[in-house]
DNA sequence: AATGAATGAGTTTTCATTCAT
DNA sequence: CATGAATGAAAACTCATTCAT
């Protein structure tokens, strides 16, 4: 399983077209963090993905489809895992604060995700919405359960998404460590109304270590 | 003064030199703030700057010394006049609530100016630095007051950075009507410590309007 | 029968092979017509024929292979149904204007195959001759009849030809209604040297309408 | 004047961007020529203009642009030579007769114009309105002679220009002489009612030889 | 026979940058 | 300072053709 990618790995077991493609995938990813969108050509992703460049029209019509392909491909899967990993957890406090944490962490555990992820997050502005869609009923039901004093409009879950986001990157630029998530959700909490001491025994509760991991992808489109 | 954008109006009445410079320094800013950095090209800043495009080359060394020129421009021009803005108001409450709101709505007040800003927030990590650095000392202000009851770390300014860039994207991306920055400034004044009542209060005071001006800039060799 | 294409329907009762075979011309013909040659893409032809791409190359050496195998298949078609037509005609005025209506009605039956055969009588020279051919002994006949006041030589059948063309090529593109062929007829009996009154006669004389047909395409090497 | 091809001689004195501008379509022509439009190469045209590819781009927006722009100037050069080789004629019979002979004369003096040209009639429809046009009230002044005893309709047009271009494309094709011309016009007489002695007394007459020769092309475009 | 993924050379096109005028 | 034609490397994308299955 050395090396061969996220996507990679949860392919091999496919048919050989699967698996040429999601190698484009994983170099798309790779160079996507690296370089940035723009600046990330498709020849060097073939080159990368080790098939010729020709190949990779057969598997994508343009560059910006492979982009949102992993955008897509990395936001479900990392909501995904998020969700599994909140399994039987009822508290709203707990909830939210854990939902910030793995986020960074699971976005971090794989550093070139995480950049394509947060590029991702800011040029297709509909991914915002899948990621933070759940966010929403997190937050109600903090309301519903009387520990969260807002009210919940659509300012409120921006500016909480981007509070995530702003932990995400400033771990992803090591100039943080990890702890950011932590203190993100302290402060998020503290945003929410829930009282300062609370805020921060619940935000800092130690979290079992998770890593990203990925299942086979069902081709798209 | 009608349309010669916000360089060429600071501009008028220097040189020929200089006023082909805030020519340029205007048409990168629109389309910057249109393309983004990549995908605006040299030749046609130069077009509808009106200039040939070798003229680009008299004036800065290459696209990327357009590019922070421009960033930095605007983030002096923005924090200066939110200095300007916030002189003789001493309580830290009123300090951070309305340099969020100042800081988003002189953004906005000329929307290319405010996603070229946003953009380059993003691309040139320096920049917000520069820009979120006054704001610390009011943090601090607000702890020394005794109305922020919260540790100031680098953590914090990110998070408060992050979530007065949220609120400008929200704005400038149109999902937001014109009080998004109150919205803002309530939720992080309630991070910060501020009860409740207090943050609704003090974040939706009425604010005179003001309007982004620029100074004449000065050439940068 | 419905839609199956001209070499389709006639290949219906064939192998599985030669229905293949069939197909990838009845889409090449629609391609060619429609892109011509050169912008026709052999996937493109194998998509609307159906197959796989793959599949064109056990059934056609190379594109240039389909392509003149469609031109000499609609030639060969065109040219055999006029004989059909005007077997049992003698009269050299008679055959030399049927032969010119007959030859624009048919190729105008099916305006793809019509395009496509003025497409390969322009790109495949030798063609030419073979549609042609014929016709150089019907004008000989005018002349032993003594109908014909004109010197036969290849001039005046290349001429003769390029009237054809013009008349079906107006045809084609909608310029002119089903009486281009009587006119043309007229004009070049006219130059052959008959009598306008007679030419005119001739020319257009009640025809009843035929369609094209295609019989089964033998394999070709 | 050696090798500079026809638009180059005609720009020899402007600037040097419409010299190039005239390499461009000197060598566009010569391949237009020599491997059809689709197959010529927007590189190959660079590369035997002696100019780098890109250069291609400074004075053509992209190959359909130089294509339609080398048919207009060969168009409206040869009618404008037309045009002055028959003024002072006012015999219908003499300029209908010298009408085909000297287009298809001028068309044939520079191979690879005469190659375009007739391409360019058949690719850009518009093209053979502008170059038939004039031939119409030619036709009408016979009628009006009385020389001519026929019916001017589209038709006839169509017919009398489908000659010309199938007497231009045996000379180019090497398949008759010189006398091409006269034999066309022969034809054509006859078609328009011209006796058959008149007809070729007429088309024969000797012509003194002309050579297609270009004025400066004002930039187009 | 049929498949369809893979190939890679070739095409069009863009663009930051230079330079002679 | 200003010009704008020229550059050429590099990008995106196409497509006839091959080949293992």
């Amino acid at each position: 399983m050395i090396n061969r990618g996220l996507f990679g790995g949860g392919a091999a077991h496919l048919g050989k077209s699967a698996r040429t493609r999601a190698r484009l995938m994983d170099a798309a990813v790779r160079l996507f963090a690296r370089d940035g969108f723009e600046a990330a050509s498709v020849n060097e992703i073939a080159r990368l993905a080790d098939v010729a460049n020709g190949t990779f029209y057969v598997h994508f019509r343009d560059k910006d489809a492979i982009g949102s392909e992993v955008a897509l491909a990395i936001a479900r899967n990392v909501t995904r895992q998020l969700d599994e990993a909140m399994a039987g957890v009822d508290d709203a406090v707990d909830r939210t604060s854990m939902a910030t944490r793995r986020f960074i962490d699971l976005a971090c555990s794989e550093p070139d995700w995480g950049h394509a992820l947060l590029r991702a997050l800011w040029t297709f502005r509909g991914l915002r919405e899948s990621v933070v869609g759940p966010l929403r009923s997190d937050l109600q039901r903090g309301v519903d359960q009387g520990v969260f004093d807002v009210e919940i409009d659509d300012m409120l879950i921006d500016t909480f998404a981007s509070m995530v986001m702003g932990g995400l990157f400033a771990r992803l630029a090591g100039d943080s460590g990890a702890d950011a998530g932590a203190r993100v959700a302290e402060l998020q909490l503290r945003m929410l109304g829930v009282p300062a001491e609370r805020a921060r025994a619940a935000a800092w509760r130690t979290l079992e270590p998770v890593a990203l991991r990925l299942a086979p992808l069902p081709p798209t489109g």
